[in-house]
DNA sequence: GCTTGACTTCGAGTCAACTCTAAGATGTAG
DNA sequence: CTACATCTTAGAGTTGACTCGAAGTCAAGC
C-alpha cells in the first residue's frame, strides 16, 4: 500500500496557525478523532485530520461555537441517516453568515463615514494651527457621536 | 432652553438590546462618559450617550475589543489634535473588516458546497432505503472532510 | 404603613476558548 | 554521556466580556 503522508503537530501549527495547545485541546473535546501516533507516542496527523481542521477553522471564523461544531461532527459520525439534519443546520448557519456579512458591510459604510469625518477634522485643525497667531478660534467639529 | 430628551436605562436596553448590566459595565470601564443622573440617582441617558452606544455596538460587531474601542474614545477625549491618529486607526480597522467580509464570503461558498454535499447524501440514502429489501448496499459518500 | 418594582453600588461569579505548567519520555548532535 | 529539542500528559490558570448577588434607596399604589 502507498504510505499516506503524515504531519507532526509542529507542521500542523505551521500550516494552520493554530497552536499545539489548541490542536490537542480540539482533540480532547472531540472535535478531532483521536490522532494516530508514531512509535514514540507523538501525534501524526493525516490528510483527513487536515481536512477536518480546515473545516473547523472555517466554521470558527463565522463565530460558530465549538459546541455547535461538535454537534455537527457528532451527527456526521452517526452516519448518513443524519444527512438531512446536517443540511438543515448548515442552511440555518448559512443564513447567519449571510446576515453577518450584511451587518459588516453596513459597519464598513459607517467606518468610511468616520474616516471622512476625521479627515475633515484634521484639515480644520491644521488650518486653525496655521492661523493661530492672528485669527480667532474655529468651532469644534459639531458632528455626531465620537 | 429646550429640555433635551433623556432615557432611562430600561429604555436603552430596549433600544439597543444590551442588558442594563452591560450598560453599567461599559460606563465603569470608561466606554461611556459618566451618565447624568435624575434626582433619585437613576441614570438618564441623552442623545450623545445613544450615539456613543451605537458606535460601540457597530465596532463590537466587527470584533474590535473593548480595549481598542476605549483607546479610540480616549483619543477622542483628547481633542482634535488626535484626529489623524483616529483616522489611521479607523483606516486600519477598515482593512480588517474588509478582510473579514472576504473571509466570510469564502466560508459562505464552503457552506453552500456542504449543503449540496449533504443533499446528495440524503438522496443517495433515501434511494438505498427504498431498495434495501432487494438490492445491495451503496458505497458511503466518498467526499472530503466531514 | 407596607409592598412592589425599578433602580443603585460593589464585588464576586460565570463562560468559552484557550494557554500554560510541571514532570517525564524520547531522539539527535556534539 | 550530556545537552537540548520536541514531544507527551493531567490539570490548573488566564482572558475578555459579561452576568449576577446582596443589600440598599426611592416612588407609587393599596
Amino acid at each position: 500500500m502507498t504510505q499516506e503522508t503524515t504531519y507532526t503537530i509542529r507542521q500542523i501549527t505551521e500550516k494552520t496557525g493554530l497552536s499545539a495547545y489548541t490542536l490537542r485541546y480540539y482533540e480532547d473535546i472531540g472535535l478531532l478523532d483521536p490522532v494516530s501516533r508514531a512509535e514514540n507516542g507523538h501525534r501524526r496527523y493525516d490528510e483527513a485530520d487536515m481536512r477536518r481542521i480546515n473545516m473547523l477553522q472555517k466554521l470558527r471564523l463565522t463565530g460558530m461555537s465549538l459546541d455547535d461544531i461538535r454537534h455537527i461532527i457528532e451527527l456526521y459520525r452517526q452516519g448518513s441517516d443524519t444527512a438531512s439534519t446536517r443540511r438543515e443546520l448548515m442552511e440555518a448557519h448559512r443564513e447567519k453568515v449571510q446576515a453577518q456579512i450584511n451587518e459588516l458591510c453596513e459597519v464598513l459604510e459607517f467606518i468610511n463615514y468616520k474616516v471622512a469625518l476625521y479627515s475633515e477634522e484634521e484639515k480644520t485643525n491644521d488650518e486653525r494651527k496655521r492661523n493661530d497667531h492672528e485669527l480667532s478660534p474655529v468651532g469644534q467639529n459639531g458632528s455626531a457621536g465620537l
